[in-house]
DNA sequence: ATAAATATTTTGACATATCAAAATTAAAAT
DNA sequence: ATTTTAATTTTGATATGTCAAAATATTTAT
């Protein structure tokens, strides 16, 4: 029985959700995994039972939910395709790595394991997509990096920028603009708690505020 | 409201079925179509029923299918993306003409529009795909081209393989390993209508000696 | 500790796509 | 012209995935 789209969708968000927490053995709450699917909770409620049925899940009613080893394999191979989907289309199609993540999307169901193999060889078997996300292996396992974010990160420091927590399209070219993709070299100038921000000097000497928000999303690497 | 690809794959097989009857303005019995798709008969009459009133195709109970222009446009759009999508596993990921097929199967109805144009720019703006079926142009138009097969073109005459109407795996290899793919030069040498075969010298002055229904799958042009 | 607010589950309904098997129609054969 | 055969359609079920809205449980605030 060949997981449809949505049960590797459920999935896919289960384990970013847990990937995501502070802790990895808490359980994700059924309106957050809705929402993130898009999908109203019953909905996710009903769909969860059948990964249960399926050894996907564990679920504790009214508590959340979490997946199975099995399910976080294969949650696993999703992220796999997806995110060497990304880099493909990025580094061999030419795309803007802004414009990827929808067509990602959808091809992370479709490329065969075979196709999907093929593209890992052409790129040389990459450790991390355009967005600096971690790409599991073939069994699964992802190399567990720890970096600090904009906000943990020492002030007056070279950093690299490694990793970008946010797929919206509009901060991906925003951050394309400011020279702050991941691979970059930057430096944190200033910190202001009141103002809620955060001074970036870029690699090109340029020099921008953003939101502590948004700086919670850079991680990097000193 | 987006076609799903149960309903792109019933247009697809109506529009080659329609392509593959001597007279195109005839109808695609109901039988023919549900065997096409391993369908049992009675789903095909459902399913063409909600195409009908999708206006993507006229049916007259008991006599069968033919796809309206918006039907025909759209199976042109599946095609395109089908064969750009084999030509491109052929041709940049490396992948053998014999095995793309089930990929490809997959993934045009993943593709998005930007992707197809990217592959179609990427290589060329193709004509044709690795089996010489033509590609479908973004408005849905296909070049005829009048070829013959092996069974109606002349003999002693060099040929080229322009066209091979048969996707199956184990014929293609056939091909391959007797230089028989598209592009390659070949000449009938005799044919043999009590022993229903044909003979046919390849490019590296191999002979093989074909039957003729696999002969009538091999188009060429003078 | 109870009321109010929030989150979750249940229920009933619907859309899509399928099958098995019975009923019907059309075509072929005698 | 009937009968037989073959193709097609209809009917009733089933599986997946979804929503709206009612029912229930949990959490938060008073």
């Amino acid at each position: 029985m060949a997981t449809s789209s949505t049960v590797e969708n459920y999935l896919k968000a289960i384990y970013q959700a847990q990937a995501a927490a502070e802790d990895k053995q808490a359980l994700v709450p059924m309106g957050q995994l809705a929402s993130s699917l898009g999908v109203v909770p019953g909905t996710a409620t009903t769909m969860v039972k059948t990964l249960v049925r399926s050894g996907l899940v564990t679920y504790e009613p009214y508590s959340g939910v979490r997946l199975t080893d099995a399910g976080e394999h294969l949650a696993a191979m999703v992220l796999r395709r997806h995110r060497l989907v990304e880099l493909f289309l990025v580094q061999i199609m030419g795309m803007s790595w802004a414009e990827v993540h929808e067509d990602a999307e959808q091809l992370e169901h479709a490329v065969s394991d075979r196709l999907i193999d093929r593209i890992d060889e052409l790129l040389g078997r990459p450790a991390v997509d355009p967005h600096g996300d971690p790409i599991p292996d073939p069994e699964g396992v992802v190399p567990k990096h720890l970096h600090k974010n904009l906000l943990t990160c020492p002030i007056d420091t070279s950093l690299v920028v490694t990793r970008v927590m946010n797929q919206d399209a509009d901060f991906l070219r925003f951050l394309e603009q400011h020279d702050l993709k991941p691979g970059q070299v930057i430096k944190v100038i200033a910190r202001d708690t009141s103002a809620d921000s955060v001074s970036i000097l870029s690699s090109g000497n340029h020099q921008v505020t953003i939101g502590t928000r948004a700086a919670s999303k850079l991680l990097v690497e000193v």
